[in-house]
DNA sequence: AATGAATGAGAGTTCATTCAT
DNA sequence: CATGAATGAACTCTCATTCAT
């Protein structure tokens, strides 16, 4: 019975559900995108091709749950944490800090998803720009207020987001370093980088 | 004539080399990676499959010629404007002012030439690696020289190589934008972020 | 199911794996070596080329197969007989006659065999030594025993083991033939060989 | 101008040849003969491929011409010495001597043109007919005369016919061994097997 | 006389997907 | 529920052959 069809998925369905998003992120991150074929995942969940393809209509809805699966707990975590800060310079702390942090939790997840959705074949350029309007708003409103300095809105939040595409990555190379440390450094830098000009002038005199 | 083979490259041969590298990252950037099969990029130079396998032993040996086509074009156009600056500050301007500028000459070459080396067996982690150092010290010496303020020099040049890295999709997504202003302004945000914080007001974060 | 695996094979799986070791013989015997392409062979044996390598991974795998179902045959074949026999001249005869016998049965398995053997890349120079060794002990056994007389063992060897390896084709080029005369000719040719000389003076006087 | 046309062939024209064919020789013989390409046998002779099948205008015509050079050359070589012996005996121990004494001054070109006839479409099996009808009439004339015992003139001429041909890769395997030996060895095998049963006492050659 | 260039046929192999059990 | 079996499409690569120069 495909998974699409009757209404409430048993237990069972959603262990192995969830045994082959886990087993398609862990062979993606190991062995690579290319090298990610249906039945290595499924042997990687200890079970068959037939059975992968019983649960997953097709290879590509079983990447979809692994994206979904990722939004769903991003989303979460990150709506949680968002909704405690107040001014704007607080808010885009959080935002880079909350989104890092995110991704050291879940660097595979977040490096897999990345290679599925670049090499999907549905536009992920607009995906990139949805992802990118809430942070220009929250720019955009921290200038209007005058806590944020002049800067191009759209370009400050393509650059965030660049550094936080890249850091599954890094963090799944360098395992061993203080994540921690490179969150707060990379907060630090964006949070001087939208500073009003105008404080510094006055220092300056 | 094989490719490995010595002497002079006859006219023939590079017209072809060049057709293919050129179909290669045309057919990478409309299609996908997937979709660039030796049989449809030789159809696009307007030539057969055999006749590419005939230029290039092998697939793999037309994407490391166009890799290597985009490293020397883009070395010789970074050696020659990154010798006229003088100062840290005005190294990192010109860095990244001329890397998104290369970019925005050849982003189909650039982006093609990022999926390459991303889907390729070799380790690039190590390619990154090599291509944040001299960043991270062109940053430190900066640093030295009082030029720039206390910040992570790791993590600075890794934001900085993230949006270059970002900027060839942007660019391809959007080549209706004016590119010079965007390169302006990701340059300028980085030249606040590095910037002394006694000339910025007292509490940056 | 990869091959490879454990467990015991299914019905199914032998019953596809005799069906293409015995269209795989069948084409090359029929059709050549160089003909024999995993397709044809796949056709022959009433499926598809992709079900051919399901059930074995490669070409190799199967024409490995080819070789090792005949040394398994082969092996028993020979040995039931060869224990019966007690003198030396009993062991050669034995020798002789049960592998031309054996070939006699299975002369197009033979012949594919040799064909595969002799187009892999494995050295079978050292196979072919292996395979005089135990026959050059034999002879060298009834030279001290005085059973036969003085010869060069190795040539010797050799000489019963390249009639024997021809025995293959000729007995496909002339099934017609009777090919126990032909057995018992060949044996009775190389018992006269090895024969000592000293044997023949009773008869002189 | 293919080489079929024009009346006398150039003096260039003869070495081109002959190089293509060593170069064929060679390269069968070290790389095998699957990896026996065109465009390798081509390079081995220090030309190229179009060059290659200019003189020979299919691959095919090549291979006929390392058979036929080998051919020639051994039915001179064999023609000489076989007319000096006079009786059956004598005449058996020269053909069985001088076809092993030409192999061992021709291993590589022997062991070459076995491969192409093994491979080629052309039914051999006329071919192997062909060379064991005079060995046999040999061998029926030794009978009649009496030099020679009882025994099936067609088993022994395969016997023979099949250590001959067996000798040329035993030689290429072990260059190093004393070949001369092992052809008065492989003669006198074979004297001995012919031998009149009642004969054998005194002179067994 | 020579050869670089081009090409199409065919090889082995991988893989997502379908289906009967 | 689960899976072994089957298959066809697509892929990379090899190679003998043709041809223009």
């Amino acid at each position: 019975m495909r998974s699409k069809e009757s209404g409430a998925p048993t237990r069972t369905q959603r262990a192995r559900h969830q045994d082959l998003i886990t087993a398609a992120i862990q062979v993606i991150t190991r062995d690579g995108y290319r090298a990610a074929s249906v039945d290595r995942i499924a042997r990687e969940a200890g079970t068959s091709k037939g059975t992968a393809l019983y649960h997953f209509s097709s290879k590509e809805e079983l990447y979809q749950a692994v994206v979904s699966a990722l939004f769903e707990t991003g989303a979460t975590y990150m709506a949680e944490r968002l909704l405690a800060a107040d001014t704007a310079t607080d808010k885009l702390r959080t935002y880079i800090e909350t989104n890092l942090r995110f991704i050291t939790l879940h660097p595979a997840h977040v490096g897999a998803t990345q290679q599925i959705l670049m090499n999907s074949d549905t536009v992920h350029a607009v995906q990139l720009d949805d992802a990118i309007a809430p942070l220009r708003r929250l720019l955009q409103s921290g200038q209007e207020s005058g806590e944020f300095g002049e800067f191009d809105p759209e370009v400050t939040a393509l650059s965030i987001r660049a550094i936080v595409d890249g850091a599954a990555s890094y963090f799944l190379a360098h395992p061993e370093l203080d994540h921690e440390h490179y969150i707060r450094e990379a907060a630090a830098l964006f949070l001087r980088a939208v500073q009003p000009a105008s404080l510094t002038s006055k220092d300056a005199s």
